[in-house]
DNA sequence: TCATAATATTTGAGATCTCAAGTTTCTGGC
DNA sequence: GCCAGAAACTTGAGATCTCAAATATTATGA
């Protein structure tokens, strides 16, 4: 079928297999760091996008663009490990709060200059302004995926 | 933790960011087309790789950038569904040699258009020039993995 | 030849991820 | 005040993904 289904054909398809590719490979390079406290990546994007005075759940997990069912298990992991507590919310007792411990605190800052400069070192062959490019042009592909879903599932009817 | 660690303040960082958000979404808006054949997007990415004449599972791992212990069961469901076939290989018999059924071929030549025209649509947002712009800025980026890793364990231990 | 190293694959544990279904708790309309 | 619908979580199933350990087989070197 390789004959067939040739993407290297098509440019638009090979760029976008080439975001996939290079996006997963960044991924992996960057989870050294948090592997080295124990973490994983999507436990430390969690933990890092809890503010001081503490989230609902369902909004941390919209921050780290996760489901609720999924943010759930992090937290509970997390909670387990002593980085973060869930506290009722005085108004609505449908909401739990999600709050970081000291400890968890203490993971994330020891771990943010880390974080930095990894993304740095990934970063590093592009230039500023060729990073602001690469910027821009994801921007505009972002966003998207209502109306991409939504035009595929007329397509397929 | 919001003012020691914000990410927006550092445009590399914003960038990088904006990378995993921009993929992970385009990811999803692809789902609906192998969805749609009950197939996930693992399965069809390493269907659609498989040659007319075989091929190692191994080697099929590393054309779909999955590790061998992922790709061995990726195949299970995809030889379950009667898409794929193990075949003994005749020269050394520590291979699994991986061949798509007439079913797997017929299902990727059914779903192919639906996933070129689905990329086509996610991708609309630039041009061809654009979008050869960004295939060349990833085309940097990538390819660096093993350099990052090593300069971070450097760092860290 | 024979012990040893390297290769191909499988399996298991732990963590994510998506989706759907179920629970508890508000909220708005009557 | 009551009740249907919405919202916030949780839980469970099925699939990925990474990593490490185990097995089988082939290649290598003394």
């Amino acid at each position: 079928m390789d004959h067939r289904c040739d993407d290297s054909a098509d440019p638009t398809v090979a760029t976008f297999r080439r975001l996939l590719r290079t996006t997963l490979s960044m991924k992996r390079a960057l989870g050294a760091v948090f592997a080295e406290a124990g973490l994983t990546g999507a436990q430390f994007h969690t933990l890092v996008r809890i503010p001081d005075e503490g989230i609902p759940l369902t909004r941390l997990a919209a921050r780290s663009w996760a489901d609720p069912g999924n943010a759930s298990g992090v937290v509970d992991r997390l909670e387990r490990d002593g980085l973060v507590e869930r506290r009722a919310a005085p108004h609505d007792r449908r909401v739990v709060l999600v709050h970081a411990t000291q400890a968890g605190r203490s993971v994330v800052s020891r771990l943010w200059p880390e974080y930095v400069s990894g993304i740095h070192r990934i970063m590093e062959p592009l230039n500023a302004e060729e990073q602001a490019h690469l910027n821009e042009l994801l921007e505009r592909l972002a966003g998207r995926e209502d109306e991409v879903v939504e035009s595929i599932a007329a397509a397929t009817g």
